[in-house]
DNA sequence: TATAATATCTATAGATTAAATAGACATTGT
DNA sequence: ACAATGTCTATTTAATCTATAGATATTATA
């Protein structure tokens, strides 16, 4: 289950993606279009900052803008940053971690077996799926319901 | 992530697994095997069993036993069971909620959209996979680490 | 029928993590 | 100089996960 934080982060990047790039947003203006407390937003986007995903513009008529264009900013990536992986099992991280606390064998251990399966399977989505990817989707539906609309007018 | 439970459910299951079904296997016998705190472990099993996976038998030269067999439980299922289930966002839940806090328009959410093929992706392999296939990729990987050693001797 | 062995149930405590908030600090445009 | 902004550190609150305790119901068998 993907938390709350990501869930902003890809609201506010959605958000971000649909402004020109050399309109820097201000965190309060995108918290309150999205409904996002603000301090936690500020944290956020701090952390896609720091990753490359985000620059920002200190001071007056300061504020965020994507460091990349859309279709080079993978969900994957972003699920990383924000909840430190992916992984079912903490012994398949990407990380330091091939540890198992409960687990001796870790080559021979069922669970992991099967969980690293899961893994990939999440790992093909998250990583081919992009930023400009969602949107689209996102907006082919819109557009669809709007179809179904007018046929029921 | 799964949770401690879960993997804990599925030790005792394998252990179970290993087991003649006629012979009933104490719950404190299974949580000093597997180290997992008993009085959890009762919790765990409860819940297996009253979900048709385990049968148990009280009083004297009781104790639990698999329901059904090994092939027959799926990975899915059982994570379901101890998760409450396995999708990435709340609003695809099987259950009750297709409502999302967040999301008016959920039939048009970019999020929504990318964490359904997760879903898919993770279901694919959670539903396909049984107790019995775990079991037997952990025994090949145990005898191919064994065959590893025969050569290094 | 008494007793010991067992699962079942209800409740709660403790630990960890997620979410939200507060306020001081640093940077920049005008 | 000042106002507008992002940055940083710390703290609080809430939720969830993990673990534990003890009373109760059921059964085999001596």
């Amino acid at each position: 289950m993907i938390s709350r934080k990501t869930k902003y982060a890809l609201k506010a990047l959605i958000n971000l993606a649909g402004q020109p790039t050399d309109e820097p947003v201000l965190i309060s203006e995108l918290a309150r279009q999205e409904q996002i407390p603000r301090k936690f937003l500020e944290a956020i986007l701090l952390s896609l900052k720091n990753v490359g995903v985000l620059q920002s513009k200190i001071g007056k008529g300061g504020g965020y803008f994507l460091a990349k264009e859309p279709r080079n900013i993978s969900i994957g990536n972003i699920v990383k940053v924000l909840e430190g992986g992916y992984s079912p099992l903490q012994c398949l991280n990407d990380n330091i971690s091939p540890e198992c606390d409960e687990c001796n064998e870790p080559s021979s251990c069922g669970i992991r077996l099967v969980m690293s399966d899961v893994l990939m399977a999440i790992s093909s989505v998250l990583e081919t799926t992009t930023l400009a990817d969602m949107i689209e989707r996102s907006d082919n539906a819109k557009r669809a319901n709007l179809k179904i609309m007018d046929f029921s007018i």
